[in-house]
RNA sequence: GCGGGCGUGGUGGAACUGGUAGACACGCAGGAUUUAGGUUCCUGUGGCUUACGCCGUGGGGGUUCAAGUCCCUCCGCCCGCACCA
């Protein structure tokens, strides 16, 4: 008998080679099977794996398991997003290349991957910046440009003079660069969008077919794809002096109702027509540079005071004879929305009003509440705002008045129409995709710029454009720009000197498409048809909800561009996605505010001081781990310790998989004893003698209970992985497990017992394998079987045994529990309550009350009435 | 401001269509084994109460024979978006 405990540390790498040398998860087309494709987010190869990677690739990875055993064809491709700006800090601050500290971050990552035992396809592994990879992207770009896709338009970007680098929102900080410190001016470049607006309302409605989204995630998209319907229409201009001007003021409003309400109009400080003024007036262009400046933190806006600028016009009302109001370049006007201009109506927005108020203009009412006198109903302190319009009457707006909020709409739209001074109109807020980096690690745009023939694209049999290696980073600004002769190549189309792109792609194009490329990763073009139209879309997609908009509204686009090009059949992408929640750890801090690892602290009487100095802490809550915190745990150290088994065991049980799970010592050391009571058990069971793989024919009740519980337990477990509901599953099968301990001891001696134990073990092992894998193989082994538990079939549960011969009745009188009784399942309802009527408990409870009625729900509940 | 989610023991969390609240785990307490242990095993563990019993799913109200679950209302926390006309 073996007394020795399982030592992960020789078990796991053994069946790691055992599985590779098999190459048991190698996935390829069989469509004798159905297929199941199960995708984790791709790490970027920052350095190491961190705590997060190890619950997401868990995850997947019993997903991927399960299936398996379930008799799918899976695929469970792992890859590199390996582009991207950390590559070029490390650069910079280290002297080390971009392309170097990428692959060697990827052999670091992809050993500690290895050693946590998922069950990937490491043969169809890539990264995004391996030139196999990016070379189809950069012919998809030039498949897009010839479809109309993409195209070249100037827009303002944050430049940062010192680094003499394009900077992202986020990079800004308080107007400045988040490295240089320098104050970030706004520029103008021209730049590559991809035309991801030609699919609004597509992307839109097809969320409602997303079935396998979470909701959440499917509304973040709809308001961030935001669409509105409303009005466009034309007011005409005068002068200070009444005279009628050519140009007319075009304004987009989701409000037209309100018309009669109209005091001011409003310009975007970029609007053409006050880029124009400025060019002639000091003031208005100072007003401009005010506005630039102020950026476009949320801090900044949450803070900015409505202003605005008299820019001597003045708009004639279309409806009111006679009536002008003014007409001001605005900070709160947005150039990128509708037509960067609006009517003012400060009575019922809140902006319009504040912005009346400063600047002392008209506030009408032209929306009341119905039960209200129009003659008297006033604007006091703020805008009276009721969007969806219930309850509420046109005033103050001639033949609006009475109407409802809709038919006033309706009513204007149709007038405007009429006359031809405005459209109703569809907006969006979802912008064109800008795709272009000023930036050395990332793909190079394939495009070569001529004097003569203009942006000319680089012919396919010259793909692909591969980065130079010799570039340094000693010099802010991009490496490619200043590169000697990188740049400098022949017009492709005149053969005339020209200068080749040196902007390089966002690298959500990467992440865009990767997992179209799993499914053919050596293919000669971007996909092969037939293993993309077997393969997609993905089954099951597993990553964080940090990229709810972004990366997944960019790939359900990307797959529709390349749909229209001819790389692709399906427009949806992830058919199922789940967004799993962050690893979180306890924080501490010491009085002068510096973190102290959660390892170094104790308590003391109470109190939480540091190990060593003494010094007291303050406990503060669960956060995301994070370096300035430190209160970073190391999965590599985990796995040392404790082996990847456990790792993954503590990652699936107690907290479900969609919220964030708090890092705990405890934790970790109860899922260890976990393997090792498992390890016991399966070591006990087989100790024990049996008589022959047939089932006894003759069964206790004590053995038919065990052979319930585990099948009931193999049942729902089954049931649990499917939902992703791993945290209930494990639940289940330490309920199993307890059961077995107890009938394990009751087992020598009872064939019958004996029996039903190494088959419970045996189930027990089957449905915890996808989760402990290595354990699994090794209890496996140890059980007698030659075949590996990753290529063995899911067990079936016995129908029979999934439902019991008598149930536990509740027995309740007025409500409250008094007794519970045991009859056999099925019992009529009469003699439920005839039973029930009897028991001592009930008589006692009723008392010398009388019974009124007596609800009987057949095996479950009996409520007597009585009173 | 707009949109969404969540409040259950000391802790993480169970509870299918309303039907025995607290499964399972952590922690804690007591006991046993061991040369020692941070090992293993057993027992107990929502609160109040000597007991019978009563009270308990953020607070209040409602529907129902029956409410963590449904409805109304208030409070608290979390997340997303945000000058989008």
């Amino acid at each position: 008998m073996s007394n020795e405990r399982y030592n992960s540390r020789t078990s796991e790498p053994h069946w790691q080679k055992v599985w590779a040398e098999n190459r048991t998860f190698a996935a390829s087309e069989d469509t004798s099977k159905p297929k199941y494709y199960v995708l984790e987010m791709f790490p970027y190869p920052s350095g190491r794996i961190h705590m997060g990677h190890v619950r997401n690739y868990t995850m997947g990875d019993v997903l991927a398991r399960y299936k398996r055993a379930m008799g799918f064809n899976v695929l469970h491709p792992m890859g590199w997003d390996a582009f991207g700006m950390p590559a070029e800090n490390a650069a910079m601050e280290r002297n080390v290349h971009p392309k170097s500290w990428t692959y060697e971050n990827i052999e670091t990552m992809r050993r500690q991957l290895k050693s946590m035992g998922l069950s990937l396809d490491w043969e169809r592994e890539f990264a995004t910046c391996d030139s196999e990879y990016y070379r189809h992207e950069q012919e998809m770009f030039i498949d897009f440009l010839e479809a109309g896709l993409a195209e070249r338009k100037t827009s303002v970007v944050n430049w940062d003079p010192v680094d003499q680098t394009v900077l992202a929102n986020e990079q800004v900080i308080d107007g400045r660069g988040w490295r240089s410190g320098a104050a970030v001016e706004q520029r103008e470049l021209a730049q590559w969008f991809l035309k991801i607006t030609d699919y609004s309302q597509e992307l839109l409605d097809a969320l409602d077919t997303l079935d396998g989204w979470p909701e959440k995630v499917r509304l973040m998209q709809r308001n961030w794809i935001g669409r509105s319907e409303g009005l466009r229409f034309r007011f005409e201009l005068e002068d200070e002096d009444g005279n009628l001007l050519d140009d007319k003021l075009t304004v987009y409003t989701t409000r037209h109702d309100t018309i009669f309400g109209a005091t001011f109009c409003a310009l975007s400080p970029d609007h053409p027509m006050v880029r124009g003024m400025a060019d002639q007036d000091g003031a208005i262009s100072a007003f401009r540079a005010e506005c630039a400046a102020l950026g476009t933190s949320e801090e900044a806006i949450e803070r900015a005071e409505k202003k605005g600028i008299p820019l001597g016009l003045y708009a004639r009302h279309p409806y009111r004879q006679g009536v002008r109001v003014p007409v001001y370049a605005a900070n709160f006007v947005l150039m990128g929305y509708g037509e960067g201009a609006i009517f003012g109506c400060p009575g019922h927005d809140q902006r319009d009003f504040d912005f009346a108020r400063k600047y002392g203009l008209d506030v009408i009412p032209v929306v009341a509440p119905a039960d209200a006198d129009p003659a008297t109903f006033e604007i006091a302190d703020e805008a009276y705002l009721d969007k969806d319009g219930a309850g509420v009457v046109m005033i103050n707006s001639d033949f609006l008045n009475g109407m409802t909020v809709d038919d006033a709409k309706q009513e204007i739209a149709d007038r405007m129409e009429a006359a031809g001074t405005g459209e109703r109109r569809v907006n969006f807020r979802l912008r064109d995709w800008g795709v272009s980096r000023q930036r050395y690690w990332g793909c190079p745009i394939p495009v070569i710029h001529c004097a003569d023939c203009g942006a000319v694209p680089v012919p396919k049999q010259d793909l692909p454009v591969t980065l130079p290696e010799d570039v340094s980073f000693t010099e802010p600004g991009n490496p490619l720009n200043r590169h000697p002769h990188w740049k400098h190549v022949a017009c492709p189309s005149c053969g005339k000197p020209a200068i080749r792109e040196t902007d390089t792609f966002d690298t959500f194009i990467d992440s865009a498409w990767y997992f179209a490329r799993f499914c053919s990763p050596r293919a000669a073009a971007p996909v092969d048809a037939d293993a993309v139209a077997y393969w997609m879309p993905v089954d099951q997609y597993i990553g964080g909800i940090e990229h709810a908009i972004l990366h997944l509204l960019y790939a359900r686009f990307y797959t529709r561009a390349m749909h229209k090009t001819g790389h692709g059949t399906i427009d949806e992408p992830f058919a199922s996605l789940f967004t799993q929640g962050m690893v979180i750890h306890e924080t501490y801090r010491a009085e002068d505010g510096e973190w102290v690892e959660p390892a170094n602290a104790e308590q003391v009487e109470g109190a939480w001081r540091e190990i060593g100095t003494g010094r007291p802490l303050t406990a503060g809550p669960a956060e995301k781990m994070s370096k300035s915190k430190r209160n970073v745990v190391d999965p590599e150290q985990i796995l040392e310790q404790y082996g990847a088994d456990t790792a993954r065991w503590f990652m699936l049980s107690d907290t479900p998989p969609e919220r964030d799970i708090e890092w705990t010592e405890g934790g970790v050391e109860g899922a260890w004893r976990f393997t090792q009571r498992i390890w016991r058990l399966v070591n006990d069971t087989t100790q024990l003698e049996l008589t022959g793989d047939t089932a006894p024919s003759e069964m206790s009740g004590e053995v038919v209970a065990v052979r319930r519980a585990t099948h009931q337990t193999l049942h729902t477990v089954s049931q649990d992985i499917e939902a992703l509901r791993f945290n209930r599953a494990i639940a289940r099968i330490y309920e199993l497990s307890n059961v077995l301990n107890t009938a394990v001891q009751k087992a020598k001696g009872d064939d019958a017992m004996a029996w039903a134990v190494r088959e419970g073990v045996v189930v027990m092992v089957q449905i915890f394998a996808p989760m402990m894998p290595h354990l699994a193989e090794e209890c496996w082994k140890l059980l007698g079987y030659e075949s590996l538990i990753a290529q063995t079939p899911w067990p079936q549960a016995d129908a029979a045994l999934l439902t019991t011969d008598s149930v536990t009745i509740a027995v309740q009188v007025n409500g409250k529990r008094r007794d519970e009784i045991s009859l056999p399942k099925g019992t009529a309802k009469e003699e439920i309550e005839a039973s029930v009527l009897q028991l001592d408990n009930v008589l006692r409870a009723v008392g010398d009350k009388s019974i009124r009625k007596v609800i009987v729900v057949p095996d479950r509940i009996v409520n007597v009435v009585a009173g």
